[in-house]
DNA sequence: CTAAGTGCAAAATGTTTGCATACTT
DNA sequence: AAGTATGCAAACATTTTGCACTTAG
């Protein structure tokens, strides 16, 4: 159903070495253009849909990916830092305990996989 | 510094009227096409930048808006139906206890203003 | 009168598609 | 051998820019 090849396995350890967002454009430069950009579109597109990347806009109308590790917690959700950037991967409780308060309350079921809340982190926070 | 327009008010009433996401391509129609592309790009950039709108990609690649209500809550957040694009409007102390809990726990601060949380409401879930 | 806003046409960008070729299984 | 993947060139769509003109304050 899907073949291995060379081009997937160098994209997937671009990415996956990618702690913050990244273009398709930086991947296309980080293999020194050897692998054509209609490729890392499509693989792209695939990673997208299995879950393993997260899309969004910037301010700057630049579409960014995020890599989002594979993990088995039970409770886990993402802060995003709109300042740098940075993905930070959090298990806590109280991911559960608000999925739990929104569902019986707000009657609404929060994405159990891929929740990413946005804000600053600790470091940029210190500068502003 | 900001002069008021026939365009602007225009535009805004129908922004102001989506309950949920939309395109430029939804308002420039919606007008008729009687304003100009450029004219709906340029204020809709400037509303982003002043927190009236929200923007995001979807997986079909096209980029869509969400208007942001005025409100005076003091804790408030938004969830957003991945499936139906609704967004709604919850004013819950909850969300102000996780950002306390964020910040002294996992020193990060949430943004106080357009936390948009995914998931399925509770329509589009029975349905599943 | 000046600053700001508008809209066309053109340019620049980013993304997708068709197709011939090459690679995996 | 059959199904999948690749990559080029072309098509397409979206967004931005330059500029002459209009409108609001």
């Amino acid at each position: 159903m899907s073949y291995k090849t060379k081009q997937k396995d160098v994209i997937l350890d671009i990415i996956k070495n990618k702690k913050n967002e990244f273009t398709i454009k930086d991947i296309y430069v980080e293999t020194e253009k050897s692998i054509g950009l209609t490729t890392i579109y499509r693989l792209v597109d695939k990673l997208i849909k299995n879950g393993t990347l997260s899309k969004n806009i910037g301010e700057d109308n630049v579409t960014y990916y995020q890599y989002l590790e594979d993990c088995n917690c039970d409770n886990h959700f993402y802060l995003k830092c709109t300042k740098c950037g940075k993905l930070i991967h959090v298990d806590c409780d109280c991911i559960g305990d608000l999925y739990n308060h929104i569902l019986s309350i707000h009657k609404f079921s929060l994405s159990k996989e891929h929740i990413i809340i946005n804000g600053i982190c600790n470091i940029c926070g210190g500068n502003v």
